[in-house]
RNA sequence: GGAGAGGUGGUCGAGCGGCUUAAGGCACUGGUCUUGAAAACCAGCGAAGGGGGGACUCUUCCGUGGGUUCAAAUCCCACCCUCUCCGCCA
């Protein structure tokens, strides 16, 4: 959520921002004008209560003389009536406000390049060598049902389409890589372990901005003000919802493992084969909250985390800065991590590292002080995956597969796969 | 799911229609005293939103949302959460 009174003073910036994004922004001036309006009323109400405070002491000194009060009775039974106009009044305003406020996306970093969609994106280093093989590689879809260690049918069967069963080493490697990364994170850089529900309120969707504007990609349980979580950000991020953190314990740094339900409406027909794109899939996700000052350092050293998996399970990667066009809505910032995907012959997305700034601390009141006299301020919150556990997969079978059809585990994950070194076929 | 008890500032805790501008304690910050520290004493100490150049000032906030009243932390209704006991359960 952006600072109304940004709206006042900095309107350019904003109109700037909305517009790179390629967002709407034909009622700018109605909203000037509604903001005007709240002032105005709230002047009006907040002078009538001022009066009937007054005006109420009277009345108790009065009744406790002994004295008839009921002249003055009279006159602020119509001041209530006259607030309780007016106070309807601006909470329709200010819900009207609220609703535009928290459809607007996130003021963009000046580091972000410019342009229209995700081909505007722009490269900033490619990591490890795309391996070469003297036989055409295969799709992890037809290499992993070789294998028998993911059944699509038995996923789409039991639940629907974009829903599966790991099974056998499948299901040992997806649980190793999850052990893997969590290790790498807790041990080698510091983060602090959750493991947080997967099933979150309403509230807390819109804390860390996924609604109002984005509920129809996310799974609702019937009759109830709960969805199931797309992301481990949503309960992390709300973890510190409403509370003011001390100034010494920042940067929070954190990694949660969580299940993550998506309704991917709108990509029909997209990724429909494989492990790319499901309703469910498992991720390790990074978190952090820390001072407005550091975030840029620490979204630097967030994606570094991150790209650190990819070169120790040696997969090819590339990091491209999405540009204005193709960021997301709560990020002022992001860095992808794309991994290669020989039968594709292309790098695919494996985890995106955002600096979200104040956004969803401003939407969620998550503020720390600096010392003991100072005021709260808002923290800037930032989350990365790291990473994505079936993409991961899919990026093993297909950079690991053999002529034969079997497929070699990555040397640091063996000892967290009781030293299998390569999944063959029964 | 049933029956009870509760949710008040950073924390503990009083208040149960108008002398509350939310008492008091603890914590915290500054000061006095001290060689230094502790203790003691003095002072300060919540958030959000308005107005003003500023010193200031006003409004709102006692789990959440409604309602009653001239006036609500206090009364009424609904909901949420926590605790205790019972039932059920991995």
């Amino acid at each position: 959520m952006l600072d109304i009174k940004r709206f006042r003073n900095d309107l350019e910036t904003i109109e700037t921002a909305l517009k790179h994004r390629g967002h709407p922004l034909n009622d700018m001036t109605s909203f000037m004008q509604l903001d005007t309006k709240r002032r105005e009323l709230l002047q009006q109400a907040e002078q009538l209560k001022n009066q009937r405070n007054v005006v109420s002491q009277d009345v108790a000194k009065k009744k406790k003389a002994g004295e008839n009060a009921e002249d003055l009775i009279k006159e602020m039974r119509e001041v209530s009536d006259q607030i309780k106009t007016l106070d309807e009044e601006l909470r329709e305003i200010e819900s009207q406000l609220e609703q535009i406020l928290l459809t607007l996306p996130n003021i963009l970093h000046s580091s972000v390049p410019i342009g229209k969609d995700e081909d505007d994106n722009v490269e900033i280093r490619r990591w490890g060598d795309i391996p070469t093989f003297d036989f055409e590689p295969k799709a992890h879809w037809d290499i992993a049902t070789n294998l028998d260690i993911v059944n699509f049918e038995a996923g789409a069967k039991v639940s629907g389409s974009r829903f599966l069963f790991y099974k056998g080493l499948g299901a040992r490697l997806e649980r190793a890589l999850i052990n893997f990364m969590m290790d790498l994170h807790c041990i080698e850089h510091g983060y602090e372990e959750m493991l947080p529900p997967m099933v979150v309120n309403r509230n807390s969707m819109v804390g860390s901005g996924q609604l109002p504007k984005f509920e129809e990609d996310a799974f609702k349980l019937e009759n109830d003000e709960y969805f199931l979580t797309p992301t481990a950000e949503v309960p992390v991020v709300n973890f510190y919802r409403e509370e003011i953190l001390s100034a010494e314990h920042l940067p929070k740094k954190y990694v949660a493992y969580s299940a993550c339900f998506r309704s991917e409406a709108g990509s029909a027909g997209r990724d429909t084969r494989g492990l790319i794109r499901l309703h469910q899939f498992n991720k390790v996700e990074l978190l952090k909250f820390v001072k407005p000052e550091d975030s840029y350092d620490q979204l630097e050293k967030l994606s570094e985390n991150a790209e650190k998996v990819l070169q120790l399970l040696n997969l090819p990667y590339r990091i491209l800065s999405l540009c204005t066009g193709d960021i997301g809505f709560t990020s002022a910032k992001t860095y992808d991590l794309e991994v290669w995907l020989p039968q594709s012959n292309m790098y695919r997305e494996i985890s995106s590292c955002s600096n979200c700034e104040d956004f969803q601390a401003r939407r969620a009141g998550i503020r720390f002080r600096r010392d003991h006299k100072s005021k709260p301020e808002f923290v800037h919150t930032l989350n990365g995956s790291g990473l994505a556990i079936g993409r991961t997969v899919a990026a093993i079978l297909e950079n690991y597969q053999q002529a034969d059809g079997t497929v070699k585990i990555p040397e640091v994950l063996q000892p967290y796969m009781n030293h299998v070194r390569e999944i063959s076929i029964k």
